[in-house]
DNA sequence: CGTCGCTCCTGGATGC
DNA sequence: TGCATCCAGGAGCGAC
């Protein structure tokens, strides 16, 4: 599911496609998934594309918010022609999806299509209708109790420490917990914890200043890699062009059942913490 | 306030 | 083959 890697990716993609694009018609359905007018967008210029956590943030040129969480299945694909299928002739420069999705876009999952002036189109698709766009003309609540960036310089071991010497929840649910930590889901918190050898059912009030320590290192490394790798598609993940990551090639735990532990090739367990599923390896993860 | 469990939703996998 | 059930999980919510 898109956590920090996958967003960042989808992020620059999109940055380098839609920026400086004008909107001229905005559908969407089913009505839950958008929170806002379409009068918010239309004839409005994209000045930027960000992140924040897992959300995607565009701001148009009168500093209306677009905010965008794809949640599980959510996918954001650009196309630079317009009538996809239909109208191939009708190409302009620049990037479009992968060959396999031109015929599926847009699909029984797209949710919401944004069009641009000149031509351009961006699909929002999501499967399972988590996912969300919602216009904000100031401050953005969903942001409000968000915290330190995974990939910021400001994260480290006394950060967590503080965070976590209160809190007697599993050190796997105190990584996904985005008020504490901005960015990391299950696939990521299951990869930290392996690199870090920490167990991840630990409670954080247990886990020493030393081990936090590890634990901000391999949270960098992972995401980094996962960024590295273009995230991870190990189920509906796509970027921005339709393509799919390769960061699910190189995972050392998750979704790795019953496989050997590349350390000491002992079997890698699945347990579940929180109502998720845990993959970690019992002989080197304490 | 912290923690837990439930809920949103679809489709692929599994079981009989 | 078909039908029922389970499972995947980000994050908000109510209960305690």
């Amino acid at each position: 599911m898109p956590e920090l890697p996958e967003v960042e990716i989808i992020k620059r993609g999109l940055a380098k496609k839609i920026v400086g694009k004008t909107i001229e018609k905005f559908d969407f359905n089913p009505p839950k998934i958008f929170k806002g007018t379409q009068k918010d967008l239309i004839n409005k210029r994209i000045i930027s594309v960000s992140r924040r956590a897992k959300i995607i943030i565009i701001t148009l040129n009168d500093q209306t918010k677009v905010t965008i969480h794809l949640k599980m299945t959510g996918q954001l694909i650009f196309d630079s022609r317009e009538g996809l299928g239909k109208n191939p002739q009708k190409r302009i420069a620049g990037g479009h999806p992968s060959k396999d999705l031109i015929a599926e876009l847009p699909n029984k999952h797209t949710r919401a299509i944004f069009h641009f002036k000149g031509g351009g189109v961006l699909y929002f698709n999501d499967q399972r209708k988590f996912g969300y766009i919602k216009i904000y003309k100031n401050d953005i609540p969903e942001l409000k109790k968000i915290g330190i960036e995974g990939l910021s310089d400001d994260l480290n071991a006394k950060y967590l420490q503080q965070k976590g010497k209160s809190r007697s929840i599993a050190v796997k649910k105190f990584l996904m917990d985005q008020s504490v930590i901005a960015g990391i889901g299950n696939i990521y918190s299951d990869e930290a914890l392996f690199c870090a050898r920490i167990s991840p059912q630990r409670k954080t009030n247990d886990v020493s200043n030393g081990e936090f320590k590890k634990i901000v290192s391999c949270i960098k490394e992972v995401l980094n890699k996962g960024i590295r790798y273009g995230g991870s598609s190990s189920r509906n993940y796509v970027n921005s062009s339709g393509g799919k990551g390769k960061m699910q090639n190189y995972f050392t735990v998750y979704g790795r059942e019953d496989e050997d532990c590349p350390i000491c090739r002992g079997k890698i367990k699945r347990i579940k913490i929180g109502g998720r599923s845990a993959h970690y390896c019992p002989k080197c993860q304490k």
